[in-house]
DNA sequence: TCGACATATCGGTTACTCCGATAGAACCTA
DNA sequence: TAGGTTCTATCGGAGTAACCGATATGTCGA
């Protein structure tokens, strides 16, 4: 009813080598059975692969044609194979990374890039989310690996490690907007004017700003609100480089701020090698 | 050391239908076949693919990412049986044809694209030749079937039936040649001009003709020298038609002349379904 | 708690793979 | 032309894996 695939092996090298016996010394088998095998596989196909009228079998036209089906049958068999002797070395299948919009490197898609190359059959998956709402995809098993802000402290069951690349922060206002008139600017002078806060979904809405205080749960958001001048927020730089044309930096006392990134999982789950992988390329410090 | 595609059925049906009684019947074998098939699978490949804590079996996230491999060498070793099948039904797993310029009719687009639908894995070869070298390449078996100009005779071994669609061939000069300004032509008037003359490879050098006659082995090289007013050249309408804007016919007695198109084969090697279904179509005459 | 339905396990039969030996055909060389 | 070499086809037997039937065990729902 199906075909063994060791009468493909079969048909394959016995093409590749136009002779049975040497078909058969490769296989480590006999020459005889080299030529059973041929015999049934082309019973079971109704359909001979080798004229052998003279000493060595030469492929006849059908089995010219089927040559590659049974080759791209071996190999289709062979990456099953593959998949599942990485997943049973305990290999993930898939990846899911949280990442905040304020973790961004300037080699972060080099290393995707090496990501893609090391392991390429792992599916990778990059969430968004900032503070409460990566510590909550990664504590609830939704993604395996996160990179937040360094928080003070963490759930007992999650672990986590600071990475070497720490992301800078600046307060942005919109080119045009009243601050950036203000001479001398301190902490008191930014409570005038509406601050554009960053809120996860796990934060609870705050009391009553008046108006004094928007929100939103993405930095790519804070900034387009910044940019159409509805206030000043605090912002990843490299996001403002990027993307953030129109905005300028507050010249306060204490910015731009270094911020640490760490990285958390949980320790319920070990990582996989990919994700141990991706960890230590962040904990490392870039070559360059 | 090789997979069973059996394990692969029962994985995959397994799989699907979410339970091995099922797969079982599905089948036709006893549930107790499945269990031990897919638990010896589970063992080869060294991953569990069903979590049995359940009533039901459920697919574990490695069964889940190696299922569509499973899949996917199923149905390679599907096609392969198809295509064996096929080949065992006398189908020619590539079929050539040796076309002369003068065959050419306006569906023959269409004609193709139905052939690629109906014999989705046959190779189409299309050769181009003329008159003798058809002949020639159909005797030799390179190619399985040939059309051209209809010949008052065919060698023995060769089988042909004519076309319903007959090609119409007149005479062409580049628009600004000489001949365009003589009245009353004849044959005689011809005489005093080059001739452009379709010669195969087959045929033997002519006799010197004084510079009189150029020849070409194919009808668009013989088209670009008429455009380029090297002479007077008999010529395929479609071919004119389609690519040879700045010839002009001659208005001579007996032109523009119907030709009759004839399909030939050889005996010794009897058409397979794809050359028996293509020469169908062009001995049937068109529908619209 | 019980019935229905699922899976796991075990022993026995069947079928297939593979081996070893042998015979015949093709090719090379003396 | 004869003989040696190397190939393939065939056959009988040993080992193994697939499959079946029966049974034990587990899970779910009433």
């Amino acid at each position: 009813m199906s075909i063994a695939s060791e009468a493909l092996i079969a048909f394959v090298l016995a093409a590749e080598q136009g002779s049975f016996s040497a078909a058969a010394r490769s296989l480590g088998k006999r020459q005889s059975t080299i030529s059973e095998t041929i015999a049934n596989l082309e019973i079971d196909l109704g359909v001979a692969l080798f004229d052998r009228s003279g000493r060595q079998p030469q492929l006849t036209a059908a089995g010219q044609c089927l040559l590659p089906y049974a080759r791209q049958t071996l190999t289709t068999q062979d990456s099953l194979r593959q998949q599942a002797q990485l997943l049973a070395e305990g290999q993930e299948p898939r990846l899911t990374i949280v990442l905040s919009d304020t973790f961004h490197t300037g080699d972060f898609e080099a290393v995707l890039g090496s990501f893609a190359q090391r392991f390429p059959r792992v599916e990778l998956e990059c969430l968004v989310g900032e503070q409460d709402d990566v510590l909550a995809l990664v504590q609830s098993g939704r993604a395996h690996l996160g990179m937040l802000t360094a928080q003070p402290a963490y759930s007992a069951d999650l672990a986590h490690q600071a990475l070497a690349r720490p992301a800078e922060t600046s307060l942005y206002v919109a080119t045009g907007h009243p601050l950036t008139q203000v001479a001398a600017l301190d902490e008191t002078a930014l409570r005038d004017w509406r601050e554009l806060r960053l809120r996860t979904y796990q934060d609870l809405p705050q009391p009553d700003s008046g108006g004094q205080c928007w929100s939103a749960p993405s930095y790519l958001l804070l900034m387009e609100m910044a940019l159409l001048g509805f206030g000043w927020a605090e912002l990843p730089h490299w996001l403002v480089a990027r993307y953030g044309s129109g905005l300028q930096p507050l010249a306060l006392p204490g910015w731009p701020r270094q911020q640490r990134i760490d990285a958390v999982w949980s320790r319920r789950q070990p990582l996989g090698p990919a994700a141990a992988w991706v960890l230590q390329v962040f904990v490392t410090p870039p070559a360059a």
